[in-house]
DNA sequence: GTAAGAATATGAGATATCTCTTATTATGAG
DNA sequence: CTCATAATAAGAGATATCTCATATTCTTAC
């Protein structure tokens, strides 16, 4: 992890304002911190100290459960924000924050601002409707979840995390974020191959039947 | 559904006064609207034209899934709003919502409040509360589910509803709510009578050993 | 380069959960 | 009171998913 600093940090924010987002001037106190990949933003069980909002980057929510298992509950994008759980409670377990890519933020110190944030409109209506689609997609995922069996909600992800045309997450992350074994994740990918649904080439799928992926998918989907 | 008129509506209103949730006068428009158990408070897909504000009652958040299967995202209980989606997003999939008990609330027609509502430091301030709150259950219940077999859950779900040691929930609702299916809900059910865990009394289940389902229960909380 | 750890792969057997079917027992409207 | 519907109940067989064990590649740090 690197915070930027002197002229590094000055042209940073200057070619990343983000003035629009709060009615009071946010530069004094704030920082910037680049992770790397697989770094920690925030360790589960311990509060952070800074708001923050990614600039550039990708990252991941984690929690672990008492019986060993891992949840990936979301994925965490630039214009987001990170550590508003902690910012609006005073308590709350923390989940832990991993760098997918390097990601780098914006961090403001909450003890500096927290009592201004929570009077700012502008900062409150925009963090409102952040937290209402959070709502709204965990909520789609928790009923999805329950409802369709994992080809469909395979289909689905791997639809929207394909990159022109080919698949190639990492098994394990998918497991976590999908909430299925690492062997039955294989074994409906397996399926989707010998459908003729993928084509494996090397270590990664290639979309071949479009269409069938997308009926799958779109069963699931409210609209 | 019965609309307050008149000196019903007033003695209503001044018996429940919300104003410290705004800072601006919000009863001119204001409607009260007292919804019987199973009513349709919002029918699924149709956008509301009010933001309700519950004061008495408690109601269940509905999605049919196109599979036919039917989720009970969540129940909604005193002091909670509904509606809110529909008021910060232009495009969003509105749930059905039912009232499970007598409801009573405070209805905001959209079109006199929304602009004012949504520069309302203090309505936006606990509004965001309201919301992470409900994202952060959400991502629990979410997480929950697909690291824990029904056992846990269902140990968790009697420990919460069951009202002076009996539980005695609807085996329907609590289906879509846990999100399996009925038979198997028996299933699990009946293992806890032959463990000894519960007590069938007629259609009622006495918590026998409190300790047992406690420790089933404990497990998937995390803290 | 090599050794250790990560990621991929696959078999075999177990179990959590589902679907479909069929009864029995409340409950509410007329 | 009575019929229709909702709610409870349980068997039987299917399937979605898990656990554990074991191999085979890749990466990456030294």
């Amino acid at each position: 992890m690197e915070i930027y600093k002197g002229e590094k940090k000055r042209k940073f924010i200057e070619e990343n304002a983000i003035g629009h987002l709060f009615s009071f001037p946010i530069e004094e106190y704030m920082e910037v911190h680049e992770y790397r990949r697989d770094d920690w933003i925030i360790q589960e069980g311990m509060r952070p100290n800074y708001l923050f909002y990614v600039i550039e980057g990708k990252a991941k929510i984690y929690i672990t459960h008492q019986n060993g298992k891992v949840s990936l509950i979301n994925f965490i994008n630039e214009s987001e924000y990170i550590g508003e759980m902690e910012l609006l409670h005073d308590v709350y377990y923390t989940k832990g924050i991993q760098a997918t890519t390097k990601t780098i933020c914006f961090a403001l110190p909450i003890t500096h601002y927290r009592k201004k944030l929570l009077e700012d409109t502008k900062f409150l209506r925009e963090l409102t409707k952040f937290l209402s689609l959070k709502a709204t997609n965990m909520a789609a995922k928790y009923s999805q979840s329950l409802a369709f069996p994992l080809e469909n909600r395979l289909a689905d992800f791997i639809l929207q995390t394909a990159d022109r045309g080919v698949y190639k997450e990492k098994h394990v992350t998918v497991c976590d974020y999908l909430g299925v074994s690492y062997r039955h994740l294989l074994y409906i990918l397996n399926q989707f191959c010998e459908k003729r649904y993928l084509l494996k080439v090397g270590r990664n799928y290639e979309i071949y039947q479009y269409d069938a992926l997308h009926s799958l998918a779109k069963v699931i989907e409210n609209k």
